[in-house]
RNA sequence: GCCCCGGUGGCGGAACGGCAGACGCUUCGGACUUAAAAUCCGAUGCCCGCAAGGGCGUGCGGGUUCGAUUCCCGCCCGGGGCACCA
């Protein structure tokens, strides 16, 4: 080894501490320079320690951290903790240690080990998400959304005293269903036909009726939901934290049950979190997983008439008393559906409704009453997985009741159907069969009559089957109505306009926008969280704590222990719990907020970490804001971007920040895969090493028995797998700087991609080989010739070759083909017995993002005094790039035949000429007829002959 | 089932209308060494040939083009996401 890496390494490590090197500017002290913000995902710093792919992440965004701040950029790179969840709770709860011990002794460890990687992190500007400074700020964010409402009419988040003023002065009204409108009136509106009756007027309240409506309408508010409970780890579960009705830690029941829970109305930006992606420059594939799981659906609310029992089969007396309808036995009732389609109402020839939707059992006559219960009790007892593994295969039953299509009047027997949810749309559907899969099954299978009513375009009507004639499979496509009476000969998506304007018209259907997404559910029965900066009344209305309380510290208490209730673990904090204002005592909410809260803000903590009046200064915010490049994995696609997204919109709103949307440009980086592992694949498998194996024709075969098949995998890092790389292991035998150059020549950074430890070695041998170049080799007494000379003109050109190449792919943030580069120019250099200065201190800056403590060494070598880390990067000069001769390569039909060097200021005609002499060309065009010479200025020639 | 992304030597990968395989690893040969490691130099897609040279090659089949790994159409395989969302 001709250099010590680990003393070098070392060196330079506390030197950057000790000077700050990498202390980012706040916008007084920052002049003219232009800024950068730069973000690392942070992590979660769990007892494993860092993973190689949290070093990948860090890697890349160092090396485009350092680039920027030699071209005169202020960079802002920093780091934290999302140091609040499961995990630790989980490992108090074994050890009986208290989880802020574990969080700070897992912190000093992720601490040590980015350091000891060379990472140029601002850490002045560290934060830890379980910091009492810091997570006062997320409860104020809390009382933010607590204390605002989403303002339908300017479709923006607002002051909740902005609703309550707008109500007394009689500007909105309530509707019934508890949602707000402008008052028909104040729109100068015919109060008649603007139906004011059903709308209620905030004078006309009560006291506690109006409290109610306004905390309906917060964006942070309690609801009674179904969550999964599992009562083994003593709190409630994401979806994604259950698989098969059972904890993914653990293994312990789940269970469905309505609780009271804190949610956050995230759906009120559904449109707007959807819609914004366009201003992103995210990977397509994360913008359309957001899309999906927004899920927007555009088409109409429709109402259909349920047939009066008296047409029908009398709803008995009985009946309505035990299923509670207080409806009068000929009042009439009416089923909205949702449809995308509108424009096939024509070819609905059946209803279908949830099983649990409300209005089965007041429709339901006697004689179909326990048809319909036994239903219901089946699919009770299915689970979600049950339900959705029978996708083909549909059930349900005839609820004996019908309705009438509002477009035609005909008659629509109504089914129920596990197939329709009432989680989504109205939970009630229009069937139209020959123009929908899941309806097509169910007709079939119950035999329901097939309507069409949408012609292909570009088949020709005689080919149509009739309207109730057999059909082969539903046309789910868009295409030309048929059968439709006034929408005939529309195409679909005029047909859908027409339809609903018609609808509208009528009073029976309205344009509508439906959207997968769900409120967010935002508590957990844990002890490791945010308290809720709330207190509750005795009957549970909840209010907010004053802003001079925060921060509501988490109570010291020395049990962990679920309860084995529902009931959080701060329950037992007795003290803690008792609030008193005004002589009225309250409890704390005793939930606490889920590991989200604190990742959906911390990028604007960084910018102004200290600050104890505000979560961020305004100024400094419109200074770094929006985040300019944001690296982390895709496991974040959904969850944490999307909530971040929704925070910061309403941040927005309420002019606490100064940008649409955070994260402008985000980056996934690929996973590091485990070392290729090879078996056999005869039964049973033996695992082997790799140098038994090699590769005949499509297969790997033993060497030693070449009928034995054997195949290649690599898998997923996992502790059980035994395949993890520990990061430490790799900077103690070769250096933080060859592990980052390593890391970074595996591939490109967004690909996923097989650890092999083998090659490190040839980013060691480079290294080296620098050290080597620049400076000597003690072993042998090589003392490198570093002298004040001119550069040779080729390797002259290389080297300006080599700054273009080299700056244009950290930009682009391709850092294998970067480093490929600079193995290139260093292998010229050692080809040479005096290297000149020059070269050799542009090297060392070139090498510099990517090995920071060898080419600060080599700088200071170089006879430097002060740190490279914001040296100006050299520029390429594009006049030396030129080359005096060009060589080109002759092709005949394609086929490459020679290549030949002429003058780079040489015509067309010459090139050619000398081009169709050249021996390795000639003899292909001699005796043929030239069709065609065509010459592409300085990539090559071609001539057609035949 | 639907939607994305990918398929290039023994391996990781490069080129993304213009010399396929940059660069690294591996393997082989050579130098240094008593020897080994380390290091350095050379070779390394496959086939035919002593060689010069020639042929074949970017998952498969077609197309566009003077020219296709690259663009278009149809398949096959692998990875990821969604999954009765009306």
């Amino acid at each position: 080894m001709p250099y010590n890496f680990t003393a070098v390494e070392k060196k330079w490590q506390q030197y950057w501490l000790a000077n700050k090197s990498f202390r980012a500017l706040d916008p007084a002290e920052a002049g003219g320079a232009p800024k950068s913000y730069v973000l690392d995902m942070f992590p979660y710093p769990s007892g494993e320690g860092l993973h190689v792919g949290h070093c990948e992440q860090q890697t890349a965004t160092d090396i485009l951290c350092r680039y920027l701040r030699m071209k005169g950029h202020n960079v802002l790179h920093p780091i934290g903790w999302d140091a609040f969840g499961l995990p630790a709770e989980q490992y108090a709860i074994k050890t009986n240690t208290h989880p802020r011990v574990t969080t700070e002794r897992n912190i000093a460890n992720f601490r040590r080990q980015i350091q000891s990687l060379g990472f140029g992190y601002d850490w002045d500007r560290e934060v830890n998400t379980t910091d009492p400074n810091y997570y006062k700020w997320t409860q104020w964010i809390f009382l933010q959304l607590f204390n605002s409402y989403f303002d339908p009419i300017q479709e923006r988040a607002m002051p909740i005293g902005h609703l309550i003023n707008e109500l007394q002065n009689e500007n909105y009204v309530i509707a019934p269903d508890g949602s707000i409108h402008i008052n028909p009136v104040q729109e100068g509106l015919d109060p008649i036909t603007g139906d004011l009756r059903v709308e209620r007027i905030w004078t006309e309240l009560a006291p506690e009726e109006g409290r109610e409506i306004i905390d309906g309408q917060r964006l942070a508010y309690q609801a009674e939901v179904p969550v999964n409970w599992c009562p083994g780890l003593g709190t409630v579960l994401s979806n994604e934290e259950v698989i098969d009705g059972k904890s993914e830690v653990g293994g312990f029941p789940v269970e469905r049950r309505p609780m009271r829970q804190w949610m956050l109305r995230i759906t009120a930006y559904a449109d707007r979190l959807v819609n914004d992606l366009d201003l992103l420059q995210w990977p397509d594939s994360l913008k359309e997983m957001q899309r999906n799981w927004i899920g927007k659906s555009v088409g109409a609310d429709v109402d259909f008439e349920v047939v009066p029992p008296g047409d029908d089969v009398k709803r008995v007396e009985a009946n309505r008393r035990d299923t509670g309808d207080t409806t009068e036995p000929d009042e009439e009732l009416t089923i909205t559906v949702f449809t995308t389609r509108p424009d096939t109402l024509y070819g609905a020839t059946y209803m279908v409704l949830a099983p649990e939707h409300p209005l089965v059992d007041r429709i339901t006559p006697t004689s179909h009453r326990e048809t319909i219960e036994s239903y219901r009790t089946m699919i009770a007892g299915k689970s979600d997985r049950d339900r959705m593994a029978e996708t083909k295969d549909k059930s349900g039953v005839f609820t004996g009741a019908h309705a009438i299509n509002p477009v035609n009047d005909q008659k629509l027997p109504i089914y129920i159907a596990d197939y329709v949810l009432m989680g989504y749309g109205t939970g009630a559907i229009m069937a139209v069969p020959a123009h929908d899969e899941r309806d097509f099954d169910f007709a079939k299978k119950f035999n329901l009559p097939i309507r069409q009513v949408v012609r292909p375009s570009g088949m020709a009507v005689s080919a149509m089957q009739g309207p109730t004639e057999e059909v082969e499979a539903a046309f789910v496509g868009e295409g030309i109505a048929i059968n439709s009476d006034v929408i005939n000969d529309l195409p679909t998506a005029e047909a859908k306009e027409r339809i609903i304007s018609i609808l509208e018209r009528e009073g029976t259907g309205r344009r509508s926008v439906k959207y997968k997404l769900r409120d967010w559910l935002f508590s957990r029965q844990r002890y490791w969280g945010e308290p809720f900066p709330i207190v509750l009344d005795e009957a549970g209305n909840a209010y907010d704590i004053p802003e001079s309380e925060l921060p509501l510290k988490l109570p010291e208490i020395d049990d962990f222990k679920p309860t084995g209730t529902p009931e959080p673990p701060l329950s037992k904090a007795r003290e803690w719990l008792r609030y008193e204002r005004d002589g009225k005592v309250f409890t704390r909410e005793t939930n606490t907020m889920p590991q989200w809260a604190g990742s959906c803000w911390y990028y604007l903590r960084y910018i102004d970490p200290h600050n104890d009046q505000r979560f961020v200064d305004p100024e400094k915010e419109q200074y770094w804001m929006p985040v300019d490049l944001y690296v982390g994995g895709v496991e974040h696609a959904v969850l944490h971007l999307l909530y971040a997204r929704f925070w910061h919109k309403v941040l927005f709103d309420l002019g606490h920040v100064s940008t649409l949307e955070p994260f402008m440009r985000l980056v996934n980086q690929g996973l590091i895969l485990g070392e290729m592992e090879y078996h056999t694949v005869e039964d049973p498998p033996r695992k082997v090493s790799e140098d038994e194996v090699e590769k005949r024709g499509e297969n790997y075969v033993l060497k030693s028995d070449p009928t034995v098949k054997v195949k290649a995998e690599s898998f997923k890092m996992s502790k059980s797998r035994g395949n993890v790389v520990n990061p430490d292991d790799i900077v103690r035998d070769y250096g933080a700087d060859t592990f980052r150059l390593y890391e970074m020549y595996m591939g490109p950074l967004e690909a996923q991609k097989p650890w092999n430890t083998r090659d490190i070695v040839g980013m060691a041998r480079f290294l080296n080989g620098v050290w080597r170049n620049l400076v000597g080799d003690e072993e042998t007494n090589k003392v490198a010739k570093i002298e004040p000379i001119a550069i040779p003109e080729t390797i002259d050109r290389q080297m300006h070759r080599t700054i273009k190449k080299v700056e244009e792919d950290i930009a682009g943030l391709r850092f294998n083909t970067a480093i490929a580069e600079l193995i290139k120019l260093n292998n010229e250099m050692t080809k040479l017995a005096v290297i000149s200065r020059e070269l050799a201190e542009n090297f060392t800056l070139m090498l510099a993002p990517f090995a920071p403590h060898i080419a600060e060494e080599l700088w200071e070598r170089l006879g430097h005094t002060k740190s490279l880390a914001r040296r100006p990067w050299p520029t390429h000069e594009p006049a030396k790039l030129l080359e005096t001769t060009l060589e080109l390569p002759v092709q005949v039909n394609g086929k490459l035949r020679d290549k030949i060097a002429v003058p780079a200021d040489a015509d067309e005609e010459t090139i050619l000429t000398t081009a169709a002499a050249a021996p390795g060309a000639k003899p292909w065009i001699e005796g043929k007829t030239m069709r065609k010479r065509l010459y592409v200025p300085k990539k090559l020639v071609n001539f057609v002959v035949g």
